[in-house]
DNA sequence: GTCTATATTTGGATAGAC
DNA sequence: GTCTATCCAAATATAGAC
């Protein structure tokens, strides 16, 4: 008989792998590129064969998925998120920015999987979009509207402007960090341009 | 015996058929995805067949490379070149603005094979680079240095907040144009904060 | 749950006839 | 310059033994 205690100590087992599993991919993919690592090489990675991982993910794509979710949560706790909490002066701002910043630029695989499209025929899941939308929302959506800034237009500008720092950095000198002074300058612009903090 | 007569027809026909090959796989990698289309699928476009490619071109990246070039090439042509003119107004500002957002987002994938780094192992030859460094230079550096503005901080500045309007459009929603009016703010905050024009 | 063996497809690239 | 035929490598994924 299987007892209540079994199930979980094999789910947890399950588990384990999986995220065992998820952290050799994202090794591979810094080093061969988000779509240039096989499963062959990521099942030698964990120490497994191939259709070993076929246990813990339908098809590459599903892992791919475990990926982007992965990444989100990452993200979610990287940033301090900002619901119901006071407005942020302008140098706490400044200092997400850099946060951001380092965490888009330490890892530019990671950064394309999530905000770009590098992979032709994936799509996150309903459930990791939603993720995605929800660390916006506890981040960015939250620390402007504590601002006062609640319009979209206004919103997107400053995601733009952010992102433009970053995506920048990644495609001009990856591995660098020689464009994280102007994520300052550019969080200086954008709230001088809407007068608040 | 061959004359200079034919030998030119003959370059020519062989620049033509590069040309076709050229645009035959812009439409694939459109389709396709930049690394998602094969040899196969483009022979077939052009009505010949896989090994005739290589008449044209030595490599898969030897393609991308000309590609790569091309993509630079229309840019050039579509915005207006700056150097030895007169400083832009801020509205002529804004005009090359949109100009570029469309070039950029009316082609997502010719965008990230100049802009991004979507192909693992592809790096542009020093001749497109150069090309691409050219096009940078007539285009923004010079409209920026008649404007007084010389420093590199604020050039990057400039190519951080344009470049993030254009890759949030590609990225959240290709195809659609809701980013573009975001353009003209963008330069607006931008010229406002460096205070010229 | 993991393996071996393999099906199946597909890719880039080359040899050599015409 | 274009073709047919083919090489060779690699990929995802499946079947079925253990």
């Amino acid at each position: 008989m299987l007892e209540t205690q079994d199930l979980d100590r094999r789910t947890r087992r399950h588990l384990r792998s999986r995220r065992e599993i998820i952290e050799a991919a994202w090794e591979l993919a810094r080093g061969e590129g988000i779509a240039g690592f096989s499963l062959r090489q990521l099942a030698a990675r964990v120490g497994m064969k191939a259709p070993s991982l076929y246990q813990y993910f339908a098809t590459k794509n599903d892992l791919y998925d475990a990926m982007f979710h992965d990444g989100y949560q990452q993200l979610q706790e990287r940033l301090t998120s900002q619901e119901g909490l006071a407005p942020l002066t302008r140098e706490e701002i400044k200092e997400e920015g850099r946060k951001f910043f380092d965490f888009c630029t330490e890892d530019p695989v990671r950064y394309a999987l999530m905000c770009e499209r590098p992979i032709p025929g994936f799509e996150p899941s309903a459930q990791s979009a939603a993720l995605a939308e929800e660390v916006l929302h506890a981040q960015v959506y939250s620390m402007l509207a504590n601002l006062g800034i609640r319009d979209q237009e206004t919103i997107r500008l400053f995601l733009g402007i952010t992102n433009g720092i970053v995506s920048q950095q990644i495609a001009l000198n990856p591995g660098a960090q020689d464009w994280r002074p102007l994520m300052d300058r550019a969080i200086d612009l954008f709230l001088d341009h809407v007068e608040v903090a």
